[in-house]
DNA sequence: TACTCGTGGCC
DNA sequence: TGGCCAAGAGT
C-alpha cells in the first residue's frame, strides 16, 4: 500500500551506515576499519577541524602528531614551540587550548582522556561538539554529534524554514531524534561525511544520497537552499602600518603579541592600531608616528591585504636601516630575517615579511 | 545572546 | 573578484 504524500518518512539510519561502509574516506587521522581510535589522535584531529577544510588540516596533523607522539609530550613541550608548530592554520586560541587541554588531562586524569562527554566538556577548547565526537568516535558511546555538516543535512531533510542561527536548537532536537544507538562512532561520521561530500553546501549531490527519499528539501526542488539563513552584516575595512626594522646582519625587529585577543601569543613584526580611520596616503611622517623606534623611515611600494573573520585589514608598510648595536625596544626581540618561516608568525605577518623581503632583495 | 576569533580554497 | 565556506569554542 503506497504511503500517504504528506506522511513523513524517518530517514533510516540503517541506510546511511550502509552507504558510510561503502564509501569511507581514509583519513589521516581514521583509524583502519576495526581498529580502535586513539582517542589522542580523535583529540587533536577534532581541534584541528573546527571551522577549519580536511585540507588545511591534514599536513597540521601528521606534523604534529610527530612532534608530539602522545598527550603527554605535548603537554611537556612549551606553549611556543606549539603555537610554531599551528602558525598558519588560524583560530590561534585552539593552540593555547590544545597546550592546556593535554596538561589537564595529564594533570587530572593520568594522561587518558577521559570518556564521558561530561568530563570531556570540562577540558579546554573542548566544546558541546567536540565532546560528542570525542565520546563516538574514540569511545563509541552514543553521543549526538552535531556540527555544521548535520545541521545542513537535518535542515533539508526536514525542510526546516527557521533561520539560522536560531534554527540549532531545533536542528539538534531533530539529529537526536534520527540517530541510532547502534555504531555511534561510525554514525557520527557517516553524518558529516554525508555532509561534505553529497549534502554539500552550494549543489548537493542528491543523486548519490542514502536519504534522498525522507529528504523533503530534495522533495521541494530547491534543497541547496538550506538551511536558511539571515543575511550577514558587512566586513569593515581596517587600515595599519607595519615597521620593518633590519639590520645590517640581516636581523629583524619582532615582538610578542598579548596572549588574549586577535593572535593571542603569537610573534608579530610591528605594527601600530588598526583603525578605519587611518588614512595611508597621508604623509610619511604621519605613517611613522606609531613606529618602535626612530629612524630615518622609508614606504615601501605596494600593500599588504589580509582578510581575518570579522574585517579586512590594509596594512602599509614602512621600513628603516638599524644600525648595527641598536637594542630591541621592551617586549621587543631580534629574529632572524632568514628563519622566520620557524617563528610563530600569522600569515598576515607573512606577507608583510615577503613584501619587505622582496624589496629588501631587489636593493642588495 | 551576540560577538570575537584565521585562513585558504572555491566558484 | 569577492563573498561564501570549513568536523566551533570562549566570553
Amino acid at each position: 500500500m503506497p504511503q500517504a504524500a504528506e506522511t513523513p518518512v524517518r530517514p533510516d539510519p540503517d541506510l546511511l551506515l550502509a552507504w558510510y561502509d561503502r564509501h569511507r574516506r581514509t583519513l589521516p587521522w581514521r583509524a583502519p576499519v576495526g581498529a580502535r581510535a586513539d582517542p589522542y589522535r580523535v583529540w587533536l584531529s577534532e581541534i584541528m577541524l573546527q571551522q577549519t577544510t580536511v585540507k588545511a588540516a591534514g599536513p597540521y596533523f601528521l606534523r604534529f602528531l610527530e612532534r608530539f607522539p602522545d598527550v603527554a609530550s605535548l603537554a611537556r613541550a612549551p606553549l611556543d614551540d606549539v603555537l610554531k608548530l599551528w602558525a598558519g592554520l588560524g583560530y590561534y586560541s585552539r593552540a593555547r587550548n590544545l597546550h592546556a587541554c593535554a596538561q589537564a588531562v595529564v594533570a587530572l586524569h593520568g594522561g587518558r582522556f577521559p570518556d564521558t562527554e561530561a568530563e570531556l566538556l570540562d577540558l579546554p577548547g573542548v566544546g558541546p561538539y567536540t565532546a560528542a565526537a570525542i565520546a563516538a568516535i574514540a569511545f563509541d558511546r552514543p553521543a549526538v554529534v552535531v556540527d555544521g555538516n548535520v545541521e545542513r543535512v537535518m535542515a533539508r531533510l526536514f525542510a526546516v524554514e527557521e533561520p539560522m542561527p536560531a534554527a540549532k536548537p531545533r536542528l539538534r532536537r531533530l539529529a537526536a531524534e534520527v540517530a541510532p544507538v547502534r555504531r555511534p562512532g561510525d554514525y557520527a561520521q557517516a553524518t558529516m561525511d554525508l555532509g561534505a561530500t553529497i549534502c554539500t553546501p552550494k549543489s548537493p549531490a542528491c543523486a548519490l544520497c542514502p536519504w534522498d527519499d525522507p529528504c523533503r528539501a530534495r522533495a521541494g526542488g530547491a534543497p541547496q537552499t538550506y538551511p536558511r539563513k539571515t543575511a550577514k552584516a558587512a566586513r569593515p575595512q581596517r587600515f595599519g602600518v607595519a615597521y620593518w626594522v633590519e639590520r645590517a646582519d640581516g636581523a629583524v625587529l619582532v615582538r610578542a603579541r598579548p596572549l588574549k585577543g586577535l593572535l593571542g601569543g603569537m610573534t608579530e613584526i610591528p605594527t601600530g592600531a588598526w583603525d578605519e580611520a587611518i588614512d595611508l596616503s597621508a604623509p610619511l611622517a604621519a605613517l611613522a608616528r606609531e613606529a618602535p623606534v626612530a629612524g630615518r623611515w622609508r614606504r615601501l611600494p605596494g600593500e599588504v591585504e589580509h582578510v581575518f573573520s570579522h574585517f579586512a585589514l590594509r596594512l602599509a608598510v614602512l621600513a628603516c636601516d638599524a644600525p648595527a648595536g641598536l637594542k630591541a625596544p621592551p617586549g621587543a626581540r631580534w629574529a632572524a630575517r632568514d628563519a622566520l618561516d620557524g617563528e610563530a608568525l600569522p600569515s598576515v605577518f607573512r606577507k608583510v615579511a615577503a613584501l619587505a623581503r622582496a624589496e629588501f632583495s631587489r636593493k642588495a
